[in-house]
DNA sequence: CCCATCAACTGGTCGGACCAGTGGACTAGG
DNA sequence: CCTAGTCCACTGGTCCGACCAGTTGATGGG
């Protein structure tokens, strides 16, 4: 083709490379090749500006940008300078939120996500966990069990702490990110409203037996019973907040 | 409990917070609030100074946390002002990939995930498609399989796009950006070493296999099937780059 | 030997300055 | 009337110098 032939002359849109872009680089670089490791420490900015030779103000532009990503963090006064921190999933977690909170995203959609990670956690754990986290899992039942009588957000939290021990069994931090992030925003958006439901403590015992229910298939090592019945309390617990016609992608997820 | 009667005057840890970080939040909450949408404009640097009555710099340190983040982007000489752009998964891969490279993630998490999502996405799409979209998958099998006699990359190509259909039917956008991400992320740890494969051929059609399988399960409505069809054919695709010993949870993604 | 003092740093913020661009208004030419 | 060219107010990018509050480690007195 005459096209393909000329693919080797293509040219890219060029936008302008930013003073402080190039310092970003440049330590980012050093620390994949690296040449600097979490814990160290970068020069103060006022020898980075020697270093680079650029104004203290491009610097810091580019240090605000490091530790807005988690690569670095500053302390005033400190002597020893920014510190290279190790990573940590926060950011991830920032963005995460981002993409989970854009209005074009329908609850229908966050809760199809949940029944998802959620199932996908459990099938993992009903085949990873050991007995250990399997009397730990059984600890947050009776915790839920005690926070019924005590208070609605109690109750939740038990059922947070649930959720975790799960996803921690999974070994999987992308899951257990996902999985917390998307909770947290879902709780954001409905949380009023489940405060306010009239028979929480009915939904209460129907979850906690449900819960039961899964942690009793993870103990048989019946990853696919454990993940169907947890989708399924997913979808009893929050259907009633989906528009109806929402609601057939999140069936979709609990027939097999 | 005694610990619980503080628990209202409990202290939490003070870290100061920055000018600029606070003008961030700002801009963020007014547009988690919807106050600010995609495409509008911000005021110009010197106007935000004013509004926020503090020096140049500071609103500058933010419009740069702001603008690695993938909120604005600012084009010098624009006599509108910095924009507010669209979310783009960009700044989420980063994060994404940045964590990988440092073996906070696994090749195994990574895939395990890609399992969960790709699965899910197929689960929901021969549940949801209509005969037009079938017809789409099915134009993209069509393209992988003239894709083998080209090259590998335009046999990945190809098979992005199948996914990336499948994914637009799942009709979530949340799936839909978790799974180009992590494909993104994926492809960027391992696309060096599938290139060097010696028996790409044969595995480009036994990919070609399994795709057309998971689209005759898909036409038959069969959700279950074509899901578990598809986690098997990235099991078959990515094991051999996944330590023995780390295979194990992939596994128990595929057994029902 | 311990502890209070102090001075040399640190990062955070400010204000002003200059530059190379952009884009809209304005004007001369059709 | 419309078009094409010029021009200028304003944009963001970068630099400089200054001040402040805070930390830290050395210093010196008990």
């Amino acid at each position: 083709m005459a096209s393909g032939s000329q693919r080797g002359l293509q040219f890219e849109p060029v936008q302008p490379v930013r003073a402080y872009q190039r310092i970003v680089e440049q330590i980012e670089e050093a620390l994949a090749r690296g040449d600097l490791a979490p814990g160290q420490r970068l020069p103060s900015e006022r020898d980075l500006v020697s270093q680079f030779a650029v104004s203290r103000s491009t610097v810091r532009e580019a240090l605000r940008v490091l530790e807005s990503n988690g690569v670095v963090r500053s302390r005033p006064g400190d002597p020893n300078g920014p510190e290279i921190l190790p990573f940590s999933p926060g950011p991830l977690r920032k963005q995460m939120t981002r993409l989970a909170r854009v209005d074009e995203l329908t609850l229908s959609e966050l809760i199809a996500f949940r029944m998802i990670m959620d199932g996908a956690a459990i099938q993992l754990a009903s085949r990873l966990r050991t007995p250990e986290q399997l009397a730990e899992m059984e600890q947050t039942l009776v915790e839920m069990r005690a926070a019924i009588d005590v208070d609605f957000t109690a109750f939740s939290e038990a059922d947070v702490a649930f959720h975790e021990a799960v996803a921690r069994v999974s070994r999987n931090s992308l899951i257990q990110t996902c999985n917390e992030v998307v909770r947290g925003v879902v709780l954001g958006l409905i949380s009023d409203k489940i405060a306010h439901a009239a028979n929480s403590r009915a939904l209460m015992l129907e979850s906690l037996q449900h819960h039961a229910e899964v942690v009793e298939a993870i103990r048989a090592g019946d990853g696919h019973a454990a993940a169907r019945i947890a989708r399924q309390n997913l979808y009893d617990y929050y259907a009633s907040y989906v528009p109806a016609p929402d609601r057939d992608p999140l069936r979709a997820l609990i027939e097999d």
